[in-house]
DNA sequence: AAAACGGGGGC
DNA sequence: GCCCCAGTTTT
């Protein structure tokens, strides 16, 4: 398997990047808590929304969770989430100075903050370059691919990181998010539009 | 180990 | 109208 090959390929397919500043922490945190099991052309507007409100982990801290609410009720799990996100925001007030914390042991503390989403801000907001963010399509699809013999995603991130050079750890989460929603979606995946066929053990066609 | 949380989008 | 979805928490 070459990998390089395969990494540019989704690269070329999908050159741009997320539509919300993940470099930004906050941003990174709060957006990726609301992707929770919600599509990312879902999950991206309603952000955006709530952002343009309510910026920082002050402003959101104070805001009545009824208006988080309202602002996010697009994406799944609404109301669990703006509960969330109220909390970890009073939380990084109240514990870390009003600041996203940039160690994965913390950052598991935060209400809604799994290993996954951890990652996602470890990689994208403070650029860690150990953070390889394991979802469901990372998972899915590495196992497709052949580059990994796995069960859960926990396994994935630790196999993977030996297959996978350490340079696209950062950007194989948003590759295959899309990659996965467009084209090797979990059920009925579109082999006969795949640019990977010729790499791909697993082609159904 | 399995259930629960849940509205939007594809078909 | 039915099925599935960028996970995490709770039972």
């Amino acid at each position: 398997m070459d990998i390089d090959e395969l990494m540019r390929r989704l690269f070329e397919l999908y050159p741009d990047g997320c539509t919300v500043d993940m470099r930004e922490p906050f941003f990174a945190l709060i957006s990726t808590v609301m992707s929770h099991r919600t599509r990312d052309d879902v999950t991206y507007p309603a952000a955006e929304k709530l952002f343009k409100r309510f910026s920082t982990p002050e402003e959101m801290a104070e805001a009545e969770v009824e208006e988080i609410e309202t602002l996010i009720k697009d994406v799944g799990f609404y109301r669990v989430k703006a509960g969330r996100i109220k909390e970890i925001s009073r939380i990084l007030l109240e514990e870390y100075n009003g600041r996203v914390p940039d160690e994965m042991e913390t950052l598991l503390k935060l209400p809604g903050v799994g290993r996954k989403t951890a990652n996602c801000v470890l990689a994208h907001a403070f650029l860690k370059e150990d953070a390889l963010a394991v979802d469901t399509h990372v998972h899915r699809i590495s196992n497709r691919l052949g580059l990994v013999v796995t069960k859960n995603p926990e396994d994935t991130e630790i196999e993977l990181k030996n297959v996978l050079p350490k340079k696209y750890w950062i950007n194989v989460n948003i590759l295959l998010v899309k990659f996965g929603q467009n084209v090797c979606r979990p059920v009925s995946p579109r082999c006969g539009v795949c640019i990977l066929n010729d790499m791909c053990p697993k082609i159904l066609l």
